[in-house]
DNA sequence: TGTTTATTGTTCATGATTGAACTATCATGT
DNA sequence: ACATGATAGTTCAATCATGAACAATAAACA
């Protein structure tokens, strides 16, 4: 058995990745700091942001969208229900589904988030030109869809 | 005020972040899911590979290199020691810092996460040409670099 | 030397996320 | 109608990372 494998150190696709990783570990700290001043956490500026595009959504299908388990959801929800960020209103055809609706507080905080949000990823992104970060988001959109179906 | 900002979602900069950090979460979890034969988490393999390349490192060092608290190199590291994947060794110089070394045994069970580990990588990357690749890093380090002195 | 100041690693309380078990409701098929 | 199975949401225990407070040690400096 040849012990003398290539190590990954050498190999360019996998230095490469680390490099991807890396951005977005910076990048998530980033957008954490910067929502503090608007007592808001990167899980629930995802939460605003797909009821502003997708209102009447359910509990399932926000999780789904934002990959994370359904339980992670119910405990998300009440503190931003709380606030008056958003409503839950239980659906009359089908009783157990609750229909999510951002409230105008909601989406007026989702405007400041989105602002700074923006922000920093334009900061972040600004080494890169057009067509450079298009091609970034292509080639990264195949590889979220070569792991897909894991 | 004009309320009609434009929208993050028709910022090409923005839409290409998203592709980036979908495609970071989508291959975090296949990494997760490919170790658990061996009975080893990411942030584990990390410190293997780390270790690995910097022996006699410290926990201290070990957790900037890791970008993480230095408890949380304090609640990992039992774990693996009593595993013996890794020495824990006081300094004589400095009785302060542990040094901090793989066992012949983590080395074995690093050079087989490893393969597994870049395996996959090769497999998300296998769509980018070796320049694309190449260009993706590049860019990706200069995002690290301009959020770096936050 | 003796006194601050910094640094290393640990402990602990906290918050985030997960998956399994559970309840309530709907859908399917006989 | 009734039994069976699927689905939405909740609860709960377990896991994990974090940051503040702390003890031990080292470094800087009067």
């Amino acid at each position: 058995m040849n012990n003398k494998q290539e190590l990954p150190w050498d190999n360019p696709r996998f230095r490469n990745w680390v490099a991807v990783a890396r951005a977005c570990h910076a990048v998530e700290r980033a957008v954490a700091a910067a929502l503090i001043p608007l007592d808001l956490k990167p899980a629930q500026l995802d939460v605003l942001m797909n009821l502003y595009r997708h209102p009447g959504m359910s509990q399932h299908d926000l999780a789904r969208k934002l990959l994370v388990g359904r339980s992670n959801i119910t405990m998300l929800l009440p503190q931003m229900e709380t606030r008056n960020l958003l409503r839950r209103q239980a659906d009359q055809k089908d009783k157990r589904v609750m229909r999510l609706a951002l409230t105008n507080e909601g989406e007026a905080l989702l405007m400041k988030a989105l602002k700074v949000h923006t922000a920093l990823i334009e900061k972040a992104m600004s080494q890169s030109s057009p067509a450079e970060c298009d091609l970034i988001g292509e080639q990264m959109r195949r590889v979220a869809e070569v792991l897909k179906p894991d």
